[in-house]
DNA sequence: CCTTGACCTTACTCTAACTGGAAGGATTAA
DNA sequence: TTAATCCTTCCAGTTAGAGTAAGGTCAAGG
């Protein structure tokens, strides 16, 4: 078997630890990925030992990229599907990305209106050795400068 | 016993789905802090039938704000237990807000960051019936668009 | 040949903050 | 009486892994 850096015939293997360093993954989260189903399962040299090929470590550093531009795993899947779909068209494709920006575009909003809460408790307090604290009392009793849920 | 709306010598109880309904919080969510030791437990009727007084109506209506402000509940235990420390100091108070403060701001930039990235794929991919795919060559083979983690 | 350390395997538990459901008892209205 | 709606407890599931333990494998050094 031909590892690690090598390209034998333009073919390697790594084990999955090496498979986990080159794609900026743990092992762990490589066997719980086969494991739910998102990747499929591994092949398995003679003594057990999971190993990658080229084409695996593609997928693995996809789905590394997809989770961090904020696709849940099930929605990685579905990009990995069209991926492998020869059918797709790329609207079904954008159709994903843009459901994610605006998901990720509510999320921003919402927190931009707890910062503008918490900037405004942080003003109104002074921060001192006094047990008077005006959070305290706007958490206690409510006040306008609440965060609609 | 006196139950909702009425002022009966200035006390009165609700039970729980009252309580609920009274914080904007769900009976399983009270029931569950109680359980977490989020907040103490429940005085029982002789029905066995949890009932609240108006601190404890407060209590809730405090955690249900903090919560709302982003802060975990093991936060809104540490502010909980601040408001009924006569001897706190605001500064206290103050600095638990801006760590909140700071995680948020962080958030925002993480989710700026993959907005810009998802944008710029988006304008990148045609979006019709085609099966060339610019988003899903990116996912495939890394970019420069690439959110660091 | 033996040991040591670094791998690999599976299996189990834990995290946050709930939500949903099942099973059974209490209360209330018709 | 009966039905609907409460209440109780307990158990399982959610996301995306991380942590730990017990045990098998492998390569290097003595």
């Amino acid at each position: 078997m031909v590892w690690v850096g090598s390209t034998y015939a333009g073919n390697f293997k790594m084990n999955i630890s090496q498979a986990a360093k080159f794609t900026g993954l743990t092992s762990k989260t490589i066997r719980f990925y086969e494991e739910k189903g998102i990747i499929p399962k591994a092949r398995r040299a003679d003594n057990g030992y999971r190993f990658y090929t080229e084409d695996q470590l593609e997928t693995l550093g996809f789905i590394k990229r997809a989770r961090g531009l904020g696709f849940s795993l099930d929605e990685c899947k579905k990009l990995l599907d069209l991926q492998h779909n020869p059918d797709r068209a790329s609207a079904e494709v954008k159709e994903k990305v843009q459901e994610n920006l605006a998901r990720v575009q509510s999320q921003i909003e919402h927190l931009e209106d707890i910062k503008s809460s918490l900037m405004k408790m942080s003003k109104s307090c002074p921060g001192n050795k006094g047990h008077e604290c005006p959070i305290l009392d706007e958490l206690c009793h409510g006040g306008h400068t609440e965060v609609l849920q």
